[in-house]
DNA sequence: AACACGATCTACT
DNA sequence: GTAGATCGTGTTG
């Protein structure tokens, strides 16, 4: 199977198209431990400062400020004093917008996830941003991480072309109007079901 | 210096 | 279905 990495030309685009693209392909993290692998079937697009549910809607601060840099970094945060979460940032510099990675299925390093996660069964191990952090192995150390270098990348191992669905954001107060979260609709390891995503 | 809360998850009813 | 965990961050005083 071939392996492409994705270049700092697929970060640099129109956020909503990127969320869309990344769906099917490959986030790794070769941590020192092993390398870790898995597909990714569930995202969600935080688009600049109009996007009320964006961490930058209300101006560039210390922990934000990785979104107004250029396309192609990982922008990780510390949530509900117990979970991290990740993203990648899009489009150009000085614009504030990101992805963020809310689920995958399990590729490689699953033995390691396991031990990162031991409640988990398989298809849950990487179902849901913060659980794909900590089964991971992805901290705060991993912010501001250049995802063209060594250590965490995203890949394109083009198997089939995957289908695509819309629907609403998930865990948010604000912007839940807009149709930002993308996902596989036949996978198993959603974070959430497509319908009924209170 | 103090405070309120969050792009979540788990356990328990 | 819902409460509780747990703390960094941004805002307010």
């Amino acid at each position: 199977m071939r392996k492409r990495r994705l270049s700092r030309s697929f970060y640099a685009r129109d956020t909503l198209t990127v969320a869309e693209e990344l769906i099917g392909k490959v986030l790794v993290h070769a941590s020192p431990e092993a390398k870790m692998a898995g597909r990714i079937v569930e995202v969600e697009a935080y688009v600049g400062q109009d996007d009320p549910a964006c961490h930058a809607a209300r101006g560039r601060t210390q922990r934000n400020a990785v979104m107004f840099g250029p396309a192609g970094y990982s922008y990780v945060y510390f949530i509900y004093g117990m979970y991290y979460c990740l993203n990648v940032v899009t489009e150009h510099e000085g614009f504030a917008a990101a992805v963020l990675i809310r689920a995958a299925e399990p590729l490689e390093g699953e033995s390691l996830m396991q031990e990162y996660s031991p409640k988990l069964k398989r298809d849950k191990l990487l179902a849901g941003p913060g659980r794909l952090c900590r089964s991971m192995g992805i901290t705060r150390e991993h912010n501001g991480l250049d995802l063209l270098g060594t250590a965490l990348y995203f890949e394109d191992r083009a198997a089939d072309p995957t289908q695509v669905v819309r629907t609403p954001r998930i865990g948010i107060r604000v912007g839940t109007r807009r149709n930002w979260r993308f996902c596989d609709p036949e996978s198993s390891a959603l974070s959430r079901p497509i319908r009924n995503t209170t």
